[in-house]
DNA sequence: AAAAAAAGTAACTAAACGGTTATTTTTCTG
DNA sequence: CAGAAAAATAACCGTTTAGTTACTTTTTTT
């Protein structure tokens, strides 16, 4: 009944999604070439066309995989019994943490956000990222209710400020530490970065 | 006295680099064509190569010219005359205002982000960017001196917070206008939110 | 075990691309 | 204004690249 094939036609499709993951990550779609895809993954260059038709619903459909893997990093901060206080700084730490451990996934983003949309995937980067969202502003307004923070702080801005703080981190990492002459990219002074901002944006948030 | 010759061949000079940095904000270096840079300008093909040697060439070129106008930014806000907390306000107001006028600047400095220092120019960007960092760096003691800035404030991360927060506004634009749902790139939105990011600054700056 | 179907391979193609050559036009110099 | 020098043009070239074709091998079905 048909396995042997099935298992062996969905490993090379993973084969290929994971080595174009990587060629699209490090050169983008138009630095990206098929047959270093194929040779990277040890698959045929004909499998990746009878698997996905062309480089562009390829990398479409790479960035669906990516957009997922993002979402999911929220997962690690998405507790629910801790203090406000504690739940936001878990949200930046873990961040920070889930980042540098994704250097892929930071390029990947990056790509994306140059490509302005084009060539991108259908599935909505809301939908997946709704959680994380909802849970952000859930706790913001358990600290407002339990009197920690601030009746008037902006949400929305929180919101934004938590995602784009601990990303631009990452993704300006080679040309702030050309500009301020530090190797920003070290364990210790991601560190200091991710305390650094979750006391900025708490001392915003706390009464 | 060969004048005339001259000034064309700085013309068409001129011509091919600001049609090429079009082209490569946005495209990129991979995605950039040769040809349209040409038609763009133009100017024959030919004389890109007679002007600039090859495409790496030009593109480092390019990038020269892009940190230069980068750097110049930071003058719109080097005021002398004003107190310190006015004079951070004017970076981020200034720095918000100048970045949004610059959208091809922006996407130039994301791709040579993604280059991680390849094909870059020799020159330094943190040479061009020096009186800019010194500049806030004097702000932050001079506020720390007359007592309106807390003693330990961090000056490296409120320096790299001063620069980050602003750019990843607009680096982020598309990405986060879809995670959000939202259209953040209207004057608005974008006063909004460097009226948020002067005061998440100061607050944690100000006594 | 034979026929059918699916997976895989290698060699190929047409177009695009970076870069060049051969030639003409324009400008400068004496 | 003649000859040299520089600027500009168009047509061309070798490679690379996304995508395909024709063929072989493996697996499934009957």
């Amino acid at each position: 009944m048909k396995q042997k094939q099935q298992q062996k036609s969905y490993a090379t499709r993973e084969k290929i999604l994971t080595a174009a993951e990587a060629e699209f990550a490090e050169k983008g779609f138009y630095g990206a070439r098929v047959d270093a895809i194929a040779e990277a993954s040890g698959v045929n260059k004909r499998m990746i066309y009878a698997h996905f038709e062309s480089k562009e619903k390829l990398y479409s459909r790479v960035l669906l995989a990516v957009y997922e893997r993002f979402a999911d990093l929220d997962e690690s901060f998405m507790t629910e019994d801790e203090s406000p206080i504690a739940c936001i700084r878990n949200i930046v730490i873990g961040s920070f943490q889930s980042l540098a451990e994704s250097p892929h996934l930071v390029r990947s983003l990056m790509w994306a956000n140059l490509m302005r949309g084009n060539l991108m995937p259908k599935s909505d980067l809301a939908k997946v990222k709704a959680p994380g969202i909802e849970y952000i502003k859930k706790q913001i307004a358990r600290g407002k209710e339990m009197g920690v923070f601030k009746p008037d702080a902006d949400e929305y801005q929180t919101v934004l400020s938590l995602m784009n703080f601990c990303f631009s981190y990452f993704s300006n990492l080679h040309t702030m530490s050309a500009i301020l002459e530090t190797d920003m990219n070290t364990a210790e002074q991601i560190n200091k970065r991710a305390e650094y901002i979750t006391s900025i944006i708490l001392e915003y948030l706390c009464i």
